[in-house]
DNA sequence: CTGAAAGCGCTTACAG
DNA sequence: CTGAAAGCGCTTACAG
C-alpha cells in the first residue's frame, strides 16, 4: 500500500507526531520505553520520513550537489566512488550535475542547485577560472552554503576550501627521477588546451630542468590522447631525446606505441613516465612508470571536509594537498 | 538576501500566489498580460521555486534515482553521460546511489530511494538476480514508480522494461569473424565470477563454435584484468590456440602482453578480440579489434524510456536491444 | 481568468 | 518527558 506517514506511526504507537519526530531525530529527549515502542512501530510499518516534508520543515536536505565536468574521465569516476562512500557514512544523498551541456550554462546549473536546497556543493574539476570561482564564492556567501573544490584549487584565494594534490611537486619529482638516471634531453608532453593541473605539472618539470641547467622542452598534443607519427617525426626523431614525461598515462602509452614503431627501446633509449597510475599503466607494454595519484582519496577527503563545513565544525586546513607517490615499473631504469 | 519565495513574487506582481504558481506551471491558464508581468518579476527577483515545497505539494519530484554498482567501471561512467544529457533535456535531476557498500544493503538503499520520493529509477548493472528483480518489481508495483533496467535485462519476465545489447549475438558474430579467418582453436576468456552479460557472450561463442563443429574452450580468469604467465602456460602454451576472444578489452590486452613475452605473433599466430571498444583498445599495441558497444546510447535511451514511463506515455517496446558493431583493427587478419 | 483556502508531511519552539 | 499548534513554500480543487 501507499507509504506510512508520521501520523500512522503516531497513531499505532499511541503518541503524538511530535514524539515520533523526536524519537527519530533526538532520541535522548524521549523516555526509553516510549522511544522503543515508537521505533518498533516504525520498523513494523516500514516507515521512512518523507524527504520533502522533512526538507521543507527543517530547511536542511541532507543532500549535497556534486558538480562534474564529464563523467567519462577515469579520475572523475573514481573520485565519485570516494565521495559516495563517505556520503553514505554521513547519511547524505548525492545530486549529480554534469556540466558540459549545450542546453544550459554553468550558471543555470548552479541556480538549479540552489533551488534544490542542497546543504553543500562539491565542485570537481581539473581547473577553475576566475569567473567560476567568483560565482561559487557568491553562491557560498549569498546562500550560506558550503562549497569544496576537489582536484583543483584557486591560487589567489582560499575562501573556498579545496583538496587537491601538489602537482607541481609531483612534476618536479618525476623529472628528478629521470634526471637521476642520467637523462638530459627530457621532453614534457602536455595538452594544447590549458589545464591548471597540467600547467602545474609543467612548472614542476621546468623547475627540475632549470635546477640541473638543462634546457626544458615542452610539446603539446592537440588530440585528446594520441601522439602520432607526425608528432614523432617533428619532435622526437631528430632530437636526441632520452626521456618523456606525459601529463596523462594515455599520452605516455600513445607515445610508446609510435616510439616502438620507430625502433626506440624503452627504457634504454628513452625513459617514459605518465601521470595518475590508471589501471592501463599496468596494461601497457612495457608497464608504465608513473606518478600515483590518490584519486579515490581526493573524493573521500573532499566529501569529508564538506560534511565538517555543513556541520559548522572548525576547519583549520582550508587548502589540503594529498600525498602522491611514484610507482616505478618498466619504462624507467 | 535569503531566497525569494512565491509570496514575494505574488506581492511584487500584485497577484495571488495561485496565479504565480499557474504562470509557471500552466501558463495557458493565465491571461498573457498578467503572465508576463509575473514572469518579469520572477526574473527580477531571481526566484526559483523551492524544490521541497514543490515536491511535497505536488507529490512529484522531477528527480530520478540512478543506481549503479561501482562508478569506476568505464562503462558505467560513460552511461552516466548519456543519462545526464537526456535528464537535462527533460528537466530531471539525478540522485546517484552507488551500491557495493558495506554500510548498507541493497534493500536499505532502495528504501532510501523511496523515501526520497523519486519519480523513477534507472538501474544500471551487468546483471540482475532473481531476488533483486523481484524486489524492484515490488517497489514498482507498491509505490507505482517506474523502473528501467539498463545494460541488463531479466530473461524470464519483461514487466520491468530494459535497454541492453544483444550480447549473445555479439559473441556469435565476433567468433564468426575469427572462424572466417580460418581459425579453429579459439578460446573464450571470461571471468570466474558469473556475470549475466559475460554468460551471454559465452553463449554466442558456443553457438558459433558448435555450428562449425569445433570444440569450444573457455578459460576463466580470477583476477579482474590480468592473464599472467601461469595462465598462459596452463592454457595456451601447449595447445595449438589460434584465436582468443576476451569478454573485456582489458583482458584481451593483458593476454596480448603475456603472449608477446612468449613470442607469439598477433594476429598471425593468434587472432585476438575484445569487448566494448574502450579508448584503450586503440592504445593497445597492436590496436585491438573488438565489439563496439553503444554505451553512451544505452544510458541515453534508458533515461528516455524512463521519461516516457514517468509521463505515462504508451511504451510498445519493453525490451530494447541496441545495435552493436564490430571494429576490426590490427589483432585480426 | 483569478483568489481564498486546504493540504502535502514533517520540525520545532512553547507550554505544561 | 510529551502534546498542541504554527509554519516551512508550494499546488490544486473549488468558487466566483
Amino acid at each position: 500500500m501507499s507509504k506510512a506517514t508520521i501520523y500512522d506511526v503516531a497513531g499505532a504507537a499511541r503518541v503524538s507526531l511530535a514524539t515520533v519526530s523526536r524519537a527519530i531525530n533526538n532520541p535522548e529527549k524521549v523516555k526509553p520505553e516510549t522511544r522503543e515502542r515508537v521505533l518498533r512501530v516504525i520498523e513494523e510499518l516500514g516507515y521512512k520520513p518523507n524527504a520533502f516534508a522533512k526538507g521543507l520543515a527543517s530547511r536542511k536536505s541532507t543532500t549535497v550537489a556534486v558538480v562534474v565536468p564529464d563523467m567519462s574521465r577515469a579520475s572523475i569516476a573514481e573520485m565519485m566512488n570516494g565521495i559516495a562512500d563517505i556520503a553514505r557514512v554521513y547519511k547524505y544523498s548525492i545530486l549529480l550535475y554534469v556540466l558540459e551541456s549545450e542546453d544550459a550554462s554553468e550558471e543555470d546549473i548552479l541556480r538549479e542547485i540552489i533551488a534544490a536546497q542542497v546543504d553543500g556543493i562539491l565542485y570537481l574539476n581539473d581547473e577553475i577560472t576566475s569567473p567560476q570561482y567568483e560565482f561559487l564564492r557568491t553562491i557560498k556567501n549569498t546562500y550560506q552554503i558550503p562549497v569544496v573544490l576537489t582536484n583543483t584549487f584557486y591560487p589567489e584565494d582560499d575562501e573556498i576550501p579545496s583538496v587537491s594534490i601538489d602537482y607541481e611537486r609531483a612534476g618536479y619529482e618525476i623529472t628528478k627521477k629521470l634526471l637521476d638516471e642520467g637523462r638530459k634531453h627530457i621532453y614534457m608532453v602536455s595538452t594544447v588546451r590549458k589545464y591548471m593541473v597540467n600547467d602545474l605539472k609543467e612548472a614542476g618539470y621546468l623547475r627540475a630542468m632549470n635546477e640541473s641547467g638543462l634546457e626544458p622542452k615542452v610539446m603539446r598534443t592537440s588530440g585528446r590522447i594520441s601522439i602520432n607519427t607526425e608528432h614523432f617525426n617533428e619532435y622526437f626523431k631528430d632530437n636526441k631525446v632520452d626521456g618523456v614525461i606525459a601529463v596523462r598515462d594515455s599520452i605516455a602509452i600513445s607515445f610508446m606505441n609510435v616510439a616502438f614503431e620507430n625502433d626506440v627501446r624503452i627504457p634504454e633509449d628513452i625513459g617514459v613516465c605518465g601521470f595518475q597510475n590508471t589501471k592501463y599503466a599496468r596494461l601497457a607494454r612495457p608497464q608504465l612508470s608513473c606518478v600515483d595519484l590518490p584519486i579515490y582519496d581526493m573524493g573521500a577527503v573532499g566529501m569529508r571536509l564538506l560534511t565538517k563545513l555543513m556541520n559548522k565544525e572548525e576547519v583549520t586546513d582550508r587548502v589540503i594537498k594529498l600525498p602522491h607517490s611514484i610507482v616505478l615499473r618498466k619504462t624507467t631504469l
